[in-house]
DNA sequence: GCTTGACTTGAAGTTAACTCCAGGTATTAC
DNA sequence: GTAATACCTGGAGTTAACTTCAAGTCAAGC
């Protein structure tokens, strides 16, 4: 798979995969004999899960370090561990707060349709009284 | 109440709060004869909304736009309205991908753990064998 | 064999959202 | 009255995360 095909199906741009890659958010990928990119299965799957967690909004840094960790083999196993469990508690964290912040949306969205009713109500007032 | 007292309460540095009025994500707040900011509860009100949306994600650019309409009264009422409505749409998005990720980052730790376990059974393995 | 189009690189440029700085004013403490 | 402190402004600097650019290589079609 060239880079434009891993592009359009994770959509991220040529550009973003090429810096992910750079900056050691993803493993080296596969290249053919004339040095070109051609994305393994595992190339992939490495994409698609470095896409999940920057939606998620993890850093590019901390996703090195875990990259990092990962490419020195078992003896990091805790130590990755250790990286997910932190970001994890930053998540649900963040989960948190964006929650109490849709429901104070919600309410404040309930609250302007019935300041928009009472301002229509006031308004076929005024047009009545003239 | 002054600008370092705000920026204490609402845990945003007074550099911040200086510029979220100069870009208009904040009414402007009400000066003493001196010049001095000195926010009403109801400035502090504004500190506290737009401190609360930020974190949830919402644009500076569109919490501008959220504030001038305020700024130009009941008129705006449905376009304010219609405004937090799409936010709100990309908040539960944002939600959402969070949420699968959280699940996919508990799901990855609990690999991990019977991983490092099966990698310490190993390690004792091979010393018995020695 | 040469043009076209997709790939390559390193480096410079962009954007959003702050953050810092220099130079100035006003109030309080001594 | 002057030194310290907290405020003010406009503008420059910083950071993260891309994004664009210039210059070059390579394979395919004509």
């Amino acid at each position: 798979m060239n880079i434009s095909q891993v592009s359009k199906k994770y959509g991220l741009s040529i550009d973003t995969l090429r810096y992910y890659e750079k900056e050691g958010l993803i493993p080296p990928v596969h290249r053919n004999e004339s040095g070109i990119r051609d994305y393994t299965e595992q190339d992939c799957g490495w994409v698609e899960f470095i896409k999940c967690m920057r939606g998620a909004g993890l850093s590019i840094e901390t996703l090195r370090e875990y990259i990092s960790l990962h490419a020195k083999g078992n003896c990091t196993l805790q130590k990755r561990k250790d990286l997910l469990i932190a970001e994890r508690a930053k998540l649900q964290e963040r989960l948190q707060e964006m929650q109490e912040t849709l429901k104070r949306l919600n309410y404040k969205i309930d609250f302007y349709d019935k300041k928009i009713v009472a301002c229509e109500k006031e308004l076929l007032g005024r047009r009545k009284n003239k």
